[in-house]
RNA sequence: GCGUCUGUAGCUCAGCGGAUUAGAGCAUCGGUCUACGGAACCGAGGGUCGGGGGUUCGAAUCCCUCCAGACGCACCA
């Protein structure tokens, strides 16, 4: 089924075409009436006629006749009201759509999400929240879409840091050094072997001779490294099932993976004659980036050791994500201040012919998540703050929130929810504002069961499968009579046909807050309609069709809470 | 110094070049109640949209400039 909102743009498109091909009807919802085209303005600007006149003409020209009454107003503003029949046939479309009127793709494209990306035997911290629940979403969406998504968790696997890493394992015997990374203790680990490192000169001799054969692939270091890879690698997993975010250990690619292809990256692009020497380094000028000293800032390819830096690394998955895995789209959710690395990644890799134009690549960058202070949010002894923390915190206060509540729920059943309502919290939070902003995290404000929070919404979706529990059959979902009579059923009627759009926006932004914002926004027009209009004790066709909007209702805020990760219970 | 991002109500945030009152949520104050789950709903107060210019019929939104803050700017990733 056609959107209602492109219905009325195609039909709208059709007359600003023929007086202007090309102009934008500028058609958005508005709160005078259903929708408005604000487009008339710049028609008649581009034109040199008034205004009002060439919205006379569009009217009379206009084929709207069956969908929208039509009034101009104000300036020319085009006020667009659906009629009564329109919006019943939308309506009973809607409710015959598993989907909910988005369409999945006809031509499915392959879509590579690199998110989460912690480092191996380094502890999960908030920045990783973010990467991973906005990668999430972005996987789930595009999934439902009917695109083909391929997940790239580019774990930090590869690197010196390996060297004092192993040398540590060894240090504390192979048994041990597995128990506490087991036990997901990574920050101990890696913090012990970074003060040996800096304090113990011996120890950073061992460490360096260790990088050496762990890159020269000798046996019995390559074993030992697998050893902490994949320890770490388990470790991420509980926190991802913790999470119920989507990644697996299959979507684990790391650094380590691009290693064989780094020489080549180096050979093909001296080939391309893009690569020059500088202070002892195989670098990259791109136009347009310059460095402190307003000299031209290079990408550093391979270093002056002749070791190779993660551009080297990013140039080769850029190139192997194309050519290879052929995506269409390449999406990166790492942090805000890795946008200019990106740029000259990206720049290098068209340079070299890499990377063509018709491949959507975009750095979903995301701002820093803040104490109460503002400042970079950190434990009161100044550690960074561990996910795994967050979560059990957030269940934990979910749960004597539903203690302290009158409930025939079993213990178990409490748990599980608590668990629920923590991932909704958390995610919710995460995902409800504007991305690349910083973010203050306040625990309290998110798992809160009321205002704009997940736990909210979760509880106005119990609410309406409460209706249906109490209707003591099962419920068919089929068409109806609409009248719409009250206005709190037909504002919940345009919000409910107004999905696709808030969908498409995220897409086309990958900005999921947006999906949240529309979210709230129907769950607020359901609990007032909900407020206004009962269900159960109506009769007749009002009866099917209060039904009919509680269904849909509840079919959309829990479709649109799943695409963000977010499952949303039957009660609570 | 250069660059990127940010500045909207006491707090946390939305806001798509549009229409006398710039919206939510929290907090504050006041209502609704034999209630299909009050974990709700309805309402009020609270803002010169960081300052100043400009473009436009029309600017929180676009441009310039200044102020404030965050981040980045050659061999860590």
């Amino acid at each position: 089924m056609p959107a209602t909102y492109d219905t009325l743009l195609r039909r709208l498109q059709a007359g600003f075409d023929r007086l202007s091909p090309g102009a934008d009807p500028v058609l958005r919802p508005s709160d005078r009436t259903d929708y408005q085209a604000n487009g008339v303005m710049g028609l008649a600007k581009t034109i040199g006629r008034p205004p009002r006149e060439v919205a006379e003409e569009l009217l009379g020209q206009l084929d709207l006749a069956d969908l929208a009454e039509v009034e101009i107003a104000g300036p020319g503003f085009l006020n667009i009201t659906l009629t009564p029949a329109f919006l019943a046939r939308q309506l009973n479309d809607l409710v015959a759509d598993a989907r909910l009127g988005i369409a999945a793709a006809e031509a499915p494209r392959t879509v590579l999400i690199d998110y989460s990306a912690p480092n191996v035997a380094k502890e999960m911290h908030v920045g990783h929240l973010r990467s991973t629940v906005i990668g999430d979403a972005l996987a789930r969406t595009n999934r439902f879409l009917g695109n083909r998504v391929i997940a790239r968790n580019h774990v930090g696997d590869w690197g010196t840091p390996f060297g004092m890493l192993i040398e540590h394992l060894i240090d504390l015997g192979e048994d041990a050094a597995v128990q506490t990374l087991s036990m997901g203790d990574l920050d101990t680990f890696y913090r012990a072997a970074r003060t040996k490192f800096d304090a113990d000169e011996h120890f950073k001799e061992r460490s360096r001779a260790r990088v050496v054969l762990l890159q020269g692939g000798d046996d019995e270091t390559r074993r030992l490294w697998r050893l902490l890879v994949s320890q770490s690698i388990a470790y991420f997993q509980e926190v991802y099932e913790k999470l119920d975010v989507l990644l697996t250990p299959e979507d684990v690619v790391g650094e380590s993976f691009y290693n064989p292809m780094l020489d080549d990256v180096v050979t093909d692009l001296a080939a391309a004659g893009i690569l020059e020497e500088s202070d002892g380094a195989q670098v990259v000028f791109l136009p347009g980036f310059s460095n402190r000293d307003g000299e031209p800032l290079p990408l550093i390819v391979q270093k002056s050791d002749e070791g190779f830096g993660y551009a080297a690394t990013d140039l080769a998955a850029v190139r192997d994500r194309v050519s290879v895995l052929g995506a269409h789209e390449i999406l990166y959710v790492v942090g805000a201040p890795q946008a200019q690395h990106f740029d000259m990644v990206w720049a290098a890799a068209r340079a070299a012919g890499w990377l063509p134009d018709s491949v959507r690549i975009e750095h979903v960058a995301f701002g820093n998540v803040l104490g109460p202070d503002r400042k970079m949010f950190k434990t009161r002894s100044g550690t960074t703050v561990k996910l795994v923390g967050l979560i059990d915190e957030a269940t934990e206060r979910a749960l004597a929130q539903l203690n302290a509540r009158e409930s025939d729920m079993s213990d178990e059943e409490r748990q599980r929810l608590a668990l629920d309502l923590a991932r909704a919290a958390l995610k919710y939070a995460d995902l409800s504002t504007e991305r690349q902003k910083d973010y203050v995290f306040d625990i309290d404000r998110m798992i809160a069961f009321e205002g704009d929070t997940g736990p909210y919404l979760a509880y106005a979706h119990a609410r309406i499968r409460s209706i249906f529990r109490r209707l003591g059959e099962t419920y068919v979902a089929h068409e109806v009579n609409w009248s719409l009579g009250d206005s709190a059923a037909r504002q919940l009627a345009l919000g409910l046909l107004a999905f696709p759009e808030a969908l498409e926006v995220m897409t086309k932004t990958l900005q999921p807050h947006r999906l949240c914002t529309y979210l709230f926004d129907l769950a607020q027009r359901f609990t007032s309609f909900y407020e206004a209009c009962p269900v159960l004790s109506a009769e007749g066709d009002l009866r099917d069709e209060r039904l009919a909007l509680c269904d849909l209702s509840a079919r959309t805020l829990s479709l649109g809470l799943s695409l963000l990760g977010i499952n949303a219970p039957e009660r609570m």
